[in-house]
DNA sequence: AGCACGCCGACT
DNA sequence: GTCGGCGTGCTC
C-alpha cells in the first residue's frame, strides 16, 4: 500500500506528490486528508495524505510513513476538493491552500504545543450520605464545610473558587477529589430576555424568498444604511439551524462589527463559533474543534472563516460584501465571495450578499437575473435618512478656513449644547504620493484610464501606473494658475488639536493607528464614545463602518476629495461606499441626522450622489465610466507584477512577461504595460506590472499557468499573478 | 523550503 | 595546502 503525500513546504517548485510507503500498522488506519509525519530529504517533514493507492511502477526506493501526527485533524472531501479549486483558480501552491484552511495552531508546520485547555474541578470522592453525615458530626461552619455543601448540591465545583488550604485538607481526609475537563476558552450563553423584532414587510419578503429555495442560488440583499440587514440573517439562520443545518457568517473585521456578533450571542448563545485575527491562536484552536466536533452550528468570522469545516451548510451570507477585506493580498489570492458560492454550490444552499453598497459587478448580475435581487429601502424602526450638506472648500479657504468649514463648527457646537454628539470622519488612505491644488483642488488624471498620476520624485514627473502615461510635473497649477500644488496629508492629531482649540471643553476621542494599536483598545474606545462619555469621535475609515449609536446625529467628512484621487479604478466605488456608510451613522434612531461633506470639488458626481442618498444614480454614472474605460463589470482583470532586487532584470522580464502574453492570448483581450507598479521601490525590490482586460479568453489560463511555470525556477525574479484583484 | 554537493578566493 | 563563499539541483 502506498500513499501520495503533499509535502509542507509552500514552494511552487515541490508542488506536487511524493509517494511513500505505508508501513502495515497503518494500513486500514490511514486516510485522504490526513496529516502525516514522512522522511524527506534528510529531514523529517509533515504532509498531507492525498491519496491511498495499491501499486506503485517507478523505479523509485520509496520511504515509509514515520506516523499519523493528528487523529482528529482530518481535511474533509469538500475542504481536500476546494484546495484544488483555489490552486486552479489563484496559481497557488496546493499546500498553501490547505494552509490557509487551517488556524494556526493546526497549520502543517510541526508544532507539539497541546492547545487543550483545561479546567481543574473538584468532586466528592464518597457518597452524599457519608458527606451528609460527616457534615453533622461537625458543628460549626468554615471553609471546609462550605466546599462540602456546595459539592452536596452540585456535582462539581471550580477549584479555583475555593481556598487552597481547604481543599488539601479535605484531600487528605479523602472526601473529595480532583478532576480536569477540557473547556472552551470561549463560553457564552443566550440573553433570556433578547426582544427580537418582528420583521417589516420588505424584511419579511426576503427572509421567505431566502427560505424557500431549496437550491443553491446566490442572493443581493441590498439594504440602505439602518434598514436592518441583520435581522433577516438572524431570522434566516434561525431557520437553518431549526432544520439541523448550519450556517457561515463572514464580516470584514470582527472588532468593528461586535455589536453584530454580540446579537448572535445573545440569540444563539454556545451555537456560534467566532473567527478573527485578535483572538489567541489557543482560543481559535478551540473554535476550530467546537466545529470540528458540531458543538458549534453557526460560524462568523472574517475572510478565512469561510472555510471552517462546517457540515450540511444550510446558508453562507457575507455582510458588507462590498469590503476589500474579502479579498486576500498574498498567496492564495482568492477571494471569500468566490469561495462562499462554490461551497454553496456543494451543499446546495444559499449565498446571501449583503450590502448598502454592493460592488458595482455584484448588482450587476444582479440586475442581470445572475444573482436574486433583494431590496430593503425603508430603514427599520423610526430611523430616516439623513440631510447631506456639501460644502464648498475653496470658499472657506478665502475665509481662512483651513480645515473646519463655518456650518460645520456651528453645527458642532449646536450638537454640544443639545448633548448629542458628533462623528468627524477623516477620508484618508492610500500609499501612493498624489499632487493636488490646495486652492481649487485640481489633480491629474490619466487621459486613457481615468485614473490619478502618481509623482515620482526622482524623476519629478506623474505617472499612470496602469498604462504608462507619463506628463512633466509642473511648478504652478494647470488649472487655476497658483502656486499651491502640494502633496495630501492632513492627520488625525491635527484635527484633533485644532478642534480643541476651538472647542475646549468638548471631550473628543480620537481613533487612528495609533490610539487602536493595543489590543482591545479599539473596543474600549468605541464602548467609551457608545456610553457617551465623549461628545466627539474624530477618525479614520475605521470608523465608519457598522457602528449604530443613537446620540450620533451629526457626521462631518473633513476632505472628501482624498479617496477620489487614489489612483484605482475603484476610487469612485470606494468613495461612495465610505460617505453613504458614514453618512450612515447619522440619525439612526429618533434624531434626524446631519452629514456635512467638505471638498474641493462640490460639483463632483459621485458626491452629489451621496449628497441624494442614491446609490442607483451613483450605479448607472459608475457603470457608464467602466464601460467606457473597459473596468470589472465590463471586463474582467488580471495583474501580474514582476518583482527583482534588480531593476534591469525586473524591466527586461516584465517586458518579456507582456510579449508573452501578446502572443498567447486572444487578439480581442487588452494588455496594458508594462509599467512601474504602484508601489514601485518597496523593500528594495522593484516592480513592474502588466494588466490583462479581458471578457472570454480561452488561451489566458494556459498561458498565465505557463508563464508562472516560467518563473518557478527563477530565483532572482518573481512573477507574482492576481487573478480579479482587487485593485491594480 | 532546506540541505547537500560543488567549484573558485583568502587564510591557519 | 584547507576553510568557506553561496550558485544549482534534488528531495518519494
Amino acid at each position: 500500500m502506498y500513499a501520495e503525500i503533499l509535502i509542507e513546504y509552500p514552494t511552487k517548485k515541490i508542488d506536487k506528490y511524493f509517494t511513500y510507503l505505508i508501513p502495515l500498522h497503518l494500513r486500514g488506519v490511514l486516510k485522504r486528508g490526513m496529516k502525516v509525519k514522512v522522511y524527506f530529504g534528510s529531514k523529517e517533514v509533515n504532509g498531507f495524505v492525498i491519496s491511498i493507492k495499491n501499486d506503485y511502477h517507478e523505479e523509485y526506493e520509496l520511504k515509509e510513513i514515520i506516523e499519523i501526527v493528528d487523529q482528529e485533524l482530518i481535511l474533509n472531501e469538500e475542504l481536500m476538493n476546494l484546495g484544488l479549486y483555489i490552486k486552479e483558480k489563484t496559481l497557488c501552491p496546493l499546500i498553501m491552500a490547505y494552509q490557509t484552511m487551517l488556524p494556526p495552531s493546526l497549520k502543517i508546520k510541526d508544532n507539539n504545543t497541546n492547545y487543550n485547555f483545561y479546567k481543574n474541578y473538584l468532586v466528592l470522592n464518597k457518597s452524599k450520605e457519608e458527606i451528609s453525615s460527616y457534615l453533622n458530626n461537625y458543628k460549626k461552619e468554615n471553609n471546609q464545610t462550605k466546599l462540602l455543601n456546595d459539592l452536596l448540591l452540585n456535582d462539581k465545583v471550580l477549584k479555583s473558587d475555593y481556598q487552597a488550604y481547604s481543599i488539601k485538607a479535605l484531600l487528605q481526609k479523602d472526601l473529595i477529589k480532583e478532576i480536569k475537563e477540557q473547556e472552551y476558552r470561549i463560553n457564552k450563553s443566550l440573553d433570556q430576555t433578547l426582544i427580537k423584532n418582528t420583521l417589516n414587510e420588505e424584511q419579511e419578503f426576503s427572509y421567505n424568498s431566502i427560505i424557500n429555495t431549496k437550491e443553491h442560488a446566490v442572493f443581493l440583499l441590498e439594504g440602505v444604511t439602518g434598514s436592518g440587514k441583520t435581522e433577516v440573517y438572524l431570522n434566516v439562520i434561525d431557520n437553518v439551524i431549526k432544520n439541523g443545518q448550519t450556517a457561515i457568517m463572514l464580516v470584514p473585521e470582527i472588532t468593528l462589527t461586535m455589536q453584530i456578533v454580540n446579537r448572535f450571542y445573545d440569540w444563539f448563545g454556545s451555537k456560534v463559533a467566532i473567527f478573527h485575527s485578535a483572538l489567541s491562536n489557543g482560543e481559535k484552536y478551540d473554535e476550530y474543534l467546537k466545529i470540528l466536533r458540531g458543538d458549534a452550528k453557526i460560524v462568523v468570522g472574517t475572510r478565512s472563516a469561510i472555510f471552517t469545516p462546517l457540515k450540511n451548510i444550510g446558508v453562507i451570507i457575507i455582510d458588507e460584501e462590498h469590503s476589500d477585506t474579502y479579498k486576500q493580498e498574498n498567496t492564495p489570492r482568492y477571494n471569500a465571495k468566490d469561495i462562499a458560492i462554490e461551497r454553496g454550490k456543494y451543499h446546495h444552499c444559499p449565498v446571501i450578499l449583503g450590502s448598502a453598497t454592493p460592488t458595482l459587478e455584484t448588482r450587476a448580475r444582479a440586475i442581470k437575473g445572475v444573482y436574486k435581487y433583494l431590496h430593503l429601502t425603508k430603514r427599520a424602526g423610526e430611523g430616516t435618512l439623513p440631510n447631506v450638506t456639501i460644502v464648498n472648500m475653496t470658499d472657506e479657504l478665502k475665509k481662512k478656513n483651513f480645515i473646519f468649514s463655518e456650518i460645520l463648527l456651528q453645527k458642532i457646537q449646536e450638537n454640544l449644547n443639545k448633548e448629542l454628539q458628533t462623528i468627524i470622519l477623516l477620508n484618508r488612505r492610500g500609499y501612493s504620493t498624489i499632487i493636488s491644488c490646495s486652492k481649487c483642488g485640481f489633480t491629474y488624471k490619466c487621459p486613457n484610464c481615468d485614473i490619478t498620476l502618481t509623482y515620482h520624485k526622482s524623476s519629478n514627473n506623474l505617472r499612470c501606473h496602469y498604462c504608462g502615461y507619463t506628463i512633466k510635473n509642473a511648478s504652478i497649477c494647470p488649472n487655476c494658475g497658483e502656486d499651491a500644488l502640494n502633496y495630501l496629508g492632513l492627520g488625525t492629531e491635527k484635527v484633533e488639536n485644532e478642534l480643541k482649540k476651538i472647542m475646549p471643553k468638548a471631550r473628543i476621542i480620537r481613533m487612528d493607528q495609533d490610539t487602536t494599536s493595543t489590543k482591545g483598545s479599539h473596543e474600549k474606545l468605541i464602548q467609551k464614545f457608545k456610553n457617551h462619555e465623549a461628545d466627539i469621535l474624530i477618525g479614520t475609515q475605521m470608523i465608519s463602518k457598522g457602528l449604530d449609536f443613537p446620540l450620533v446625529t451629526l457626521v462631518g467628512v473633513i476632505n472628501a476629495d482624498t479617496s477620489l484621487n487614489i489612483p484605482d479604478f475603484r476610487s469612485n466605488e470606494k468613495t461612495f461606499a465610505l460617505l453613504y456608510q458614514a453618512s450612515g451613522r447619522a440619525g439612526r434612531a429618533n434624531f434626524k441626522g446631519n452629514v456635512i461633506i467638505q471638498t474641493y470639488n462640490p460639483d463632483n458626481y459621485v458626491l452629489n450622489c451621496v449628497k441624494e442618498n442614491d446609490f442607483t444614480k451613483f450605479y448607472n454614472y459608475e457603470m457608464n465610466n467602466r464601460r467606457m474605460l473597459k473596468y470589472p463589470p465590463y471586463y474582467y482583470l488580471v495583474s501580474l507584477k514582476v518583482v527583482s532586487a534588480d531593476y534591469n532584470l525586473a524591466l527586461e522580464n516584465a517586458t518579456k512577461v507582456v510579449q508573452f502574453l501578446k502572443e498567447n492570448i486572444s487578439k480581442e483581450s487588452i494588455i496594458l504595460g508594462p509599467t512601474t507598479a504602484n508601489l514601485f521601490k518597496f523593500n528594495n525590490l522593484y516592480r513592474f506590472q502588466a494588466v490583462v482586460k479581458y471578457r472570454f479568453d480561452d488561451k489566458l489560463m494556459p498561458a498565465l499557468k505557463a508563464l508562472d511555470e516560467i518563473y518557478v525556477n527563477d530565483n532572482k525574479v518573481n512573477l507574482e499573478i492576481d487573478i480579479n484583484p482587487e485593485r491594480i
